[in-house]
RNA sequence: GGCAGCGUAGCUCAGUGGUAGAGCAGGGGAAUCAUAAUCCCUUGGUCGGGGGUUCAAAUCCCUCCGCUGCUACCA
């Protein structure tokens, strides 16, 4: 039975505040999993850091008119900062800078050298001589030769969408600075021998079968195009520095080209996957104990720890294809107890639109992160996310849709239903849960019902099916509701107090029992509950026994609150924030 | 261009061979503890178009249309 739980959600790139797209995408469900199996009292590891290499980083660092470290340290907190309101609880947040994700990006890069699975090739790319830097082939600008556009990109032209080279653009000048004074320049570059790995990683794959539609077509997809060796080394400053000098002789007894490897760093998405693994160092070093990580990612210690990843759909081939080839390559003929862990679940999300259209980071479309916590709680906005989460299809947010299902779920429905048997308890019982009475048949054909939905509830958030979760306990809330509907204890104290009593002590329970189940989805809506039945907020532990159980913890006597004020969002707020954020018009 | 995904009720989405589903919105009713919040019932769809396989197709095959993404140096 396994019980420690590792978990990484994809690294958020370092260059400003992440959309709700990014954090519905691979954060979110990461924590809600998270919280789900700390409830469970299993083992959690739940790691997540920012990616800080590559162009877009120091283009954004010399727009700030910072130094790169200054602008990343910069980032890397403020990302920290937001991500902890949301309410993501990560066990460490790193960052793919560190010393402890260069020496192990360094590691496997001589690794794989030393085993025979990298490449040193020579490329022809694009160098500005006005930028002092080489050009990743999309910062290239010029006419497209075929249908003469005149600001197509060297990957591909957005107007007839042909897929391009920058040598076929006309008049190509730098994206970065406008300059035409570009030239195409050799320079070596180390490869990942991919190639040799297709069949493995069909067989590893296809082990795979709880993984969704979506992460095993995009996998396969790219086996079956064929799968190329993939550049790991950029012309860059900013990045781990490409350690040609440590390497020794590969099986050919070659000795790498440490003069054409001079100046290099590695590819942002040979380091970032990495940095899971160095973000896992970088906590064991911050408690102190730094041989802890080893026990999550190494050697036979690893056979009871199930590996989570949680990502976009756009970060799939790089988590089913790049980082396994980089694990197995090091894993090549080395003994058990000096493997590196693999994978068990990829969780990959399709994408959240911004009515129907793309959130856009480059052209602010869409709402942030910050502006999403400066107008309203978190949990307004995960319960939304993860309860139309794109799990199996793109998904489309209006701010309609958003306020409809907030308001109907979180204040009508959950809110209402704490608020009501509260205000009851404070009207009719003095505020305190009253005694009397016993429960009957009504109660355990509520119990039953409590009891068939926990189980699939429970069964969807171990599967990570959290869209499907959440309307599962929206409906669990329902019977609380339901419960009081039919069995009104507004009537029956007229006749039977003892009976009224007890309904409302069941209700008061059911607070309780609805504040456990919600916490990994909605944790500070769940604490507000907890308190509300003057609960240890934190004491959320997951029933293990038989529901029933669960609705007599709290007894007769016991003090409670006599309200719970849930708000609800205004129709001018929300006409507001479409007109403010462009929702109608975009 | 190639590849992949998607197209199901007014909206957001489930449903992969066996009588078309949920939530919201709309309609009706009950109730009056509760922020008019709740609970019950209910209207609504030739499942993007066309063709095919099958006793049976939203589901499998072909084709066309539309949207989105990827196409390996953005990350």
């Amino acid at each position: 039975m396994t019980q420690r739980i590792l978990i990484t959600s994809a690294l958020p790139y370092i260059n400003g505040i992440k959309h709700l797209g990014n954090l519905t995408g691979s954060m979110l469900p990461a924590d809600v999993y998270a919280r789900y199996q700390r409830q469970r009292g299993r083992e959690v590891l739940f790691i997540c850091a920012t990616d800080e290499h590559g162009t877009p980083a120091e283009l954004a660092a010399l727009e700030a008119g910072q130094s790169i470290e200054e602008y990343c340290a910069e980032w890397n907190l403020k990302q920290k900062e937001l991500g902890e309101r949301f309410g993501l609880s990560w066990d460490f947040w790193g960052r793919s800078s560190s010393a402890q994700n260069k020496a192990l990006t360094q590691h496997f890069a001589k690794v794989l050298w030393e085993k025979g699975f990298l490449d040193i090739r020579s490329t022809r790319q694009v160098y500005s001589r006005a930028d002092k830097r080489f050009l990743p082939d999309r910062y290239v600008e010029g006419t497209c030769p075929h249908c003469g556009y005149e600001r197509a990109r060297g990957d591909q032209c957005e107007n007839c969408t042909r897929v391009l080279d920058p040598a076929d653009l006309i008049n190509p000048r730098s994206a970065v600075s406008g300059s035409t004074d570009i030239e195409l320049r050799d320079s070596k570059h180390v490869f990942l021998l991919q190639s040799q790995f297709s069949d493995e990683l069909r067989a590893w794959i296809g082990t795979k079968a709880e993984w969704s539609g979506v992460v095993t077509s995009i996998a396969l997809k790219w086996l079956d195009e064929g799968l190329q060796d993939r550049g790991i080394t950029r012309d860059l400053k900013w990045g781990v520095p490409v350690n040609a000098q440590d390497w020794g002789p590969n099986p050919k007894g070659e000795k790498p080209d440490v003069e054409g490897l001079k100046d290099k760093v590695f590819y942002v998405w040979f380091d970032a996957p990495i940095e899971y693994i160095g973000a896992t160092r970088e906590w064991a070093d911050a408690i102190g104990k730094p041989n802890e990580w080893e026990r999550w990612w190494r050697g036979s210690a690893v056979k009871d720890v199930r590996y989570a990843e949680f990502m976009g759909k756009d970060n799939v081939p790089f988590h089913t294809v790049g980082f396994p080839v980089t694990l197995l390559g090091a894993n090549k003929g080395e003994p058990i107890d000096q493997q590196w862990k693999l994978v068990d679940v990829i969780k990959g999300t399709n994408w959240l639109n911004y009515y129907g259209g793309k959130f856009s980071t480059s052209q602010k479309r869409g709402v942030f992160m910050d502006s999403a916590l400066e107008i309203l709680p978190a949990d307004f906005w995960r319960w939304y996310l993860v309860a139309n989460s794109p799990e199996s299809a793109d998904t489309s947010f209006t701010w309609q849709h958003f306020s409809e299902t907030v308001n109907k779920d979180l204040a009508d429905v959950l809110g209402n239903f704490a608020n009501r048997t509260l205000k009851f308890a404070a009207a009719k019982f003095g505020g305190v849960v009253p005694s009397g009475g016993t429960a009957g048949v009504k109660e355990a054909s509520l119990t039953t019902e409590l009891e068939r939905r926990f189980g699939i509830y429970s069964a969807f958030l171990e599967e990570t099916h959290f869209r499907k979760a959440a309307a599962e306990l929206r409906a669990i809330w329902t019977l609380g509701n339901e419960y009081l509907a039919k069995e009104a204890p507004w009537t029956e104290i007229r006749t039977d107090k003892g009976r009224a009593a007890l309904i409302i002590r069941t209700a008061v329970n059911l607070i309780r029992l609805f504040a456990i189940l919600s916490a990994p989805i909605i944790p500070f809506t769940a604490e507000a509950l907890m308190r509300s039945v003057k609960l240890d907020p934190k004491a959320v532990s997951w029933p293990k026994g038989r529901i029933a159980d669960e609705l007599i913890v709290i007894a007769a006597g016991a003090p409670i609150e006599d309200q719970f004020a849930f708000t609800k969002i205004l129709p001018e707020q929300m006409a507001a924030w479409e007109e403010r954020f462009g929702g109608a018009t975009a």
